[in-house]
DNA sequence: TTGAAAGCGCTAACAG
DNA sequence: CTGTTAGCGCTTTCAA
C-alpha cells in the first residue's frame, strides 16, 4: 500500500539506474539540449522503468515559468463564457500548457483571485470579468505577468485587451430591426457597470437616432446579463398591458433575449417574430435551436482567442509586457428567424 | 518599464526590510505558526511595501502538496458537466485551492492528461471522461495521488468514484411514463461503451419489463450524447412515418432530450407532451425553461461534488488511499410538463 | 557532449 | 518565540 508521501521517481533515481549524471537526465527531457542518442535512449528505458515523470514545479522554479495560464470567468451563467473558457483550454492545451480556472461572482472583483495566481507563477492571465482595479493591473505588470482583458476594458488603463466590436454590433442588429420594419422598441441591459453591455447599447441607439427614431421610443429594460433577469424583466414591464409593447427588443446577450422570448411566450402567449421581433447577441449554441432561432451577432471567439493569446506572447517570456493594446474583433450578424427577413436575405445566412 | 525577467520581491527581500531572518517571513504567511504579533505586523507591513506574494511554487516544491486538483472534462458539448466543473471550481476556490482543467476530446481517453496533471504534482484528480487506462490509475496510486471517477466507474477496476443511482433514476423515469399511460417506448443512448448510459438504460428497460412491456416495445436510438446527435436521431427514424411514433422517449440526459423535442416540433410539428411524452435525466439549467419544462431526474451536483472531495481527503494527504470506493447518490423526479402528470403529483414539484 | 556545483524561493527540523 | 541550516527536484552555467 502505498503512502502520499512519496511521490515517485526523481530524475537523480534515474541517473542512478542508467548510470549517468543527474543533469543528463534533465538533458534529455529537455527538447533541443545535448545529448548523445545512445545515452537519452538509456534514460528514456530507465525512466519508462521507474515510471519517472519530471516534476514541473521544480523546473518551474528554475526556469520561473510554470507554463500555466490562468482565466478568470466572471458570469458563468452566461453560455458565451463558458464556450470562451473552453476555446481557451483546447488551444493552450494544444500548445503544452495548462489553465488554471477562477470564477468570481457576477459583478463581483477579481483582486482576490489575482492575488492567487500570482503565488502561482502564471504566464499570463486571461480576464472576463468586470471588475478590476487598476492597483492589480499593475501589481501583474510589475512582476512581468501580461494581462489581457476579454470582451472588457478598463476606461483610461493600460490594460490590455481584445473584444467584439460591441458598438458595431448593437447598429447591426438596429439595422436589422429598421429593415423589417420596426419603429418602436426595447433593449435588455447587462451590467449596467459593464463596458460591454453599454457598448452595445450605445451602438443601437445611435443607429436607431440616425434613421430618425426618438430616444423616448426605446425602452430599457435590466436584465443583469442572466435569463431569469431577462425574463423577469419583460414579465414585469408587460404584464397586464401596464406598457405597451414595443415592434423589437434587443437583449444585450443572447441568453437575455432567450429570456424575453420565453417571457413572452410563457406569460402573454406571444410569437416571435409575429408578435414581436427579437435580436440577441453572442451567437451562443443554444439560441441556434428550434424554439429561439435567434437573429443575433456573432462574435468569432476563436479569432479573439487566438488574438489574446498573441497579446500574451507566452513564446517571448523576455519581450518586455506592451501596455494599452487594444484588439477589437468586429461581429458578423446571423439572420435566422427572430427578426423576419427582408426579401434580399436568406434565414441563417450571413449579412 | 518592466522585464519579465524578475518576478518579484522574495521573503529574504522582505526579511531584509523588516529586520528579521527569512524565516520569520516564511511564518508570517503561515497561519498557526508561532511568530510574535509584534512581529508579524512588521513583516506584513514591509511585504506590503515590496508588493510581496508568496511562491506557492517554492512552496510545493518543499511541502509537496501543490494546492492544486485536476478537473478532467470528457463531454463539454453536454452543459451538465459545465455545470459540475463549476461546482468544483466554487467548493475548491473557498477552500483556498486552485482547479486546473483539462478537456478530452468526447470518447477520447485521459491518459495524456493524466500524465500532464502527475508532473504537476496535483493533489488530487477529478475525472469526468469515459475513458481511462487502468494503468494511469495505478501510476497516480504509486504517486499518491488521489483519483475520483465522476458519474462513471471502471468495472473490474479498483478506481474510486461517485455517481448518481443512475439504474434508479432510469426506472423512475420508466415509472412516470407508464403511470402517465405510456405503452410504447423509445430511448436515446448517449456513448454506448459509457456506463453512465447503459445504467440508465437498464434501470428505464427493467421497470418496463416489471410492468409487462416486451423489449421490442422499445426502441433504440443513438445520440451520441449530445444534442445534435438526439436530433438527427429522431429526425431520421420517424421521417415520412417510417417508423411509428411510441408514445414516450426516454433521453438518457436533458440535453439530448431536448434535441428530441425540438426535432418532433421542427420536423413533424410534434407537441410535447400531447404527441409524444419525453423524459430526461441530469435536471439541466437549460431544460427547465418555457419551450422544454422537461420531466427528467435530478442529479445532486452539490452533494455529488462534495462527497468526491470527501474521497479525496484532501486535508489528510497522508492518509493512504482507499482503493474501490464507490458512491452512488440517489437522484430525485422532478415532474415538470414534458410527462403528463397523475393527478397526485404537482407540476415542477418533487416525485 | 558531459558532469559538478550552484542555486530557484520556500518550509521544516533543530537548537537556543 | 526565533534564527540557522539543510534540503525539495530541477535547470543552468562552467569547466573538462
Amino acid at each position: 500500500m502505498s503512502t502520499r508521501q512519496r511521490s515517485g521517481a526523481t530524475s537523480s533515481d534515474v541517473a542512478a539506474l542508467a548510470g549517468v549524471s543527474q543533469s543528463a537526465v534533465s538533458r534529455a527531457f529537455t527538447p533541443g539540449s545535448s545529448l548523445a542518442e545512445e545515452k537519452r535512449l538509456r534514460i528514456v528505458e530507465a525512466a519508462k522503468k521507474l515510471n519517472y515523470v519530471p516534476n514541473s514545479i521544480a523546473r518551474s522554479l528554475t526556469t520561473r515559468r510554470s507554463n500555466i495560464v490562468a482565466v478568470i470567468l466572471g458570469n458563468t451563467a452566461n453560455p458565451f463564457y463558458l464556450q470562451v473558457l473552453e476555446a481557451f483550454i483546447l488551444r493552450l492545451q494544444g500548445q503544452g500548457r495548462q489553465v488554471l480556472t477562477f470564477t468570481v461572482p457576477n459583478g463581483g472583483d477579481s483582486d482576490e483571485a489575482i492575488l492567487r495566481v500570482l503565488r502561482y507563477q502564471v504566464d499570463g492571465v486571461i480576464l472576463t470579468s468586470a471588475q478590476l482595479s487598476t492597483r492589480m493591473v499593475s501589481l501583474c505588470h510589475d512582476r512581468g505577468i501580461p494581462v489581457v482583458l476579454f470582451n472588457r476594458y478598463i476606461p483610461g488603463s493600460d490594460a490590455s485587451g481584445v473584444r467584439c466590436a460591441n458598438a458595431e454590433g448593437g447598429r447591426l442588429i438596429a439595422e436589422a430591426f429598421l429593415a423589417a420594419g420596426a419603429r418602436t422598441f426595447a433593449m435588455i441591459h447587462g451590467d449596467p457597470k459593464g463596458t460591454t453591455s453599454q457598448d452595445r447599447a450605445r451602438g443601437f441607439v445611435d443607429k436607431l437616432a440616425e434613421a430618425g427614431i426618438a430616444r423616448s421610443a426605446i425602452t430599457s429594460l435590466e436584465g443583469h446579463s442572466v435569463y431569469d433577469g431577462a425574463f423577469n424583466a419583460v414579465s414585469r414591464h408587460y404584464r397586464d398591458g401596464k406598457a405597451k409593447l414595443p415592434d423589437a427588443i434587443f437583449g444585450i446577450n443572447d441568453i437575455m433575449a432567450m429570456g424575453a422570448i420565453d417571457a413572452l411566450g410563457q406569460r402573454f402567449g406571444l410569437k416571435v417574430p409575429d408578435d414581436v421581433m427579437i435580436g440577441g447577441f453572442d451567437d451562443i449554441a443554444e439560441g441556434r435551436r428550434f424554439p429561439y432561432r435567434l437573429t443575433t451577432v456573432r462574435q468569432p471567439i476563436d479569432t479573439m482567442v487566438e488574438k489574446a493569446l498573441d497579446i500574451l506572447h507566452l513564446d517571448e517570456p523576455l519581450r518586455p509586457i506592451q501596455p494599452g493594446i487594444d484588439v477589437q474583433v468586429p461581429g458578423r450578424l446571423i439572420w435566422r428567424q427572430s427578426i423576419p427577413a427582408p426579401r434580399s436575405r436568406t434565414p441563417d445566412g450571413a449579412a
